[in-house]
DNA sequence: CGTTCGATTGAGGAAGATCAATTAATGTGG
DNA sequence: CCACATTAATTGATCTTCCTCAATCGAACG
């Protein structure tokens, strides 16, 4: 992690009107607009899925988006030299696939973390239907934007988050999908190993267990039942400020 | 930068078949295909831009998808906390502005960085000119997903790479993108300071000084001119093997 | 020709990786 | 149900990489 270099001379805080959030209600709404919609136009194919699950795979021929209407699931990226890392998580109402369209081929894997139904709607399908119904391809577009837009959010943070920081701001991020989906947020079952978390925040999973310890031992979140997996997030407002904590350690700077 | 932990059984080089990939030529024939293809069926708007314009900026009302005809440009993400980060480079023939989709508002700066030309499409009559032109709505979800798809790409290198080599990266992919548009790929002008390309790759202004440094010392690359800005690259291939060299530095495995 | 900004380079320090040992949880066969 | 093997997680000690601080140098510009 770096210093948050001045690469511009004006504070971004100071000229970025705060984008307003639509709040969890219309998150969920949203959800299931977009699913009623999605039955409604076009074949869905269902498929149950189990943890471990291959949904695709990187290198198979694109043919299907996927939505994901329960469950949960990582996205794997892989380089011809052998790394590999997860770039993502998919909640209910997420769309898989995108990066397959532009070369006809996935560039990633898709594998279920829990048991859930996945819908495959055909591309050249989804194609026909945007053509006859304008709000499908609006509810496409956006489903992309958010895509890309949450992307640079979590470069945001590999690049400008301590290591501990970047495991609270990983909770939060998990409990805030879940609050936006009317889950509760005060329990979350981590359905990833130390490893596997380590590899996504970019760390090892020696440090992803020491920032939970710490996490832990200041009460920002706590350990249910016996296994690790369980957490307590009693007050996702800590998650924050904890983020906000560790970025700005020396916060006395007279003017600016 | 952590080690590849393997988090998956299965060695990733070995199951996934390298996608093939469309050659320089294709893609420059990509391009210029897409900008006639827009500039036929849209009423495009076009602005001249020089280094340091604002495209468009966070915060602000989302009515305009844009697309670079020529020059260059960043697009820096910025955190509500101040905290802002270089997210991603423009070539000719990128789009600019997905993210604004989704709310409605833009969630990064675009920020020219040379003299060029700028597109602009009116998001409402692009997607009208959707329904009539099949052929321009296939074009816009490929390149939506190619962004995705690269963004990923990005975040296995900020995760998986030290800091030479995500330099050497860096540059790889610079001189890739001109290529791909039939520029000449060995002398590269950066047209960004020091600060900027750690604030880019996840590392202070001081290790790509030091890592530039390391490459000319190694003659993969050199430095044109006086200034330090004007690079040198006589063999991009030299610097796709730096990376691997540096991601595997005892590679005496038997098995596996 | 001085001022300013960007780049380089060195020395020291801190965050996090690596190595290693221990403990806890899970699963297996008897 | 228990001994045992296996995998995940924790914790400590050490080492490496990269960040931080500081000085110097060069280029560009008024």
């Amino acid at each position: 992690m770096q210093t948050a270099a001045a690469i511009s001379p004006v504070p971004a805080a100071a000229r970025m009107p705060r984008p307003t959030r639509r709040d969890e209600g219309d998150v969920a709404q949203r959800i299931a607009d977009t699913l009623k919609l999605l039955d409604s136009k076009l074949a869905v194919q269902r498929r149950v899925v189990h943890a471990g699950d291959v949904i695709f795979r990187a290198g198979q021929a694109f043919g299907h988006l996927h939505v994901l209407n329960s469950g949960l699931c990582k996205i794997v990226n892989l380089a011809p030299d052998g790394r590999e890392q997860v770039v993502g998580l998919k909640f209910r109402g997420d769309w898989l696939g995108f990066d397959g369209i532009a070369n006809s081929r996935h560039s990633c894997d898709a594998i279920a973390m829990d048991t859930g139904e996945v819908w495959m709607i055909r591309y050249d399908q989804l194609l026909d239907a945007c053509q006859r119904h304008p709000a499908l391809m609006l509810l496409l577009h956006e489903a992309m934007s958010r895509e890309m837009a949450h992307d640079r959010e979590t470069m945001l943070s590999l690049c400008t988050l301590p290591a501990d920081a970047r495991v609270a701001e990983f909770l939060r991020y998990w409990s805030d999908a879940l609050a936006e989906r009317g889950l509760r947020t005060d329990q979350l079952m981590l359905r990833m190993t130390r490893a596997e978390i380590g590899n996504y925040l970019g760390m090892t999973l020696e440090t992803v267990s020491r920032a939970l310890s710490r996490l832990a031992r200041d009460k920002v979140i706590a350990f249910a039942g016996k296994g690790r997996r369980d957490l307590l997030i009693p007050d996702v407002g800590a998650l924050s400020s904890f983020v906000q904590r560790s970025i700005a350690p020396a916060p006395t700077l007279s003017a600016e």
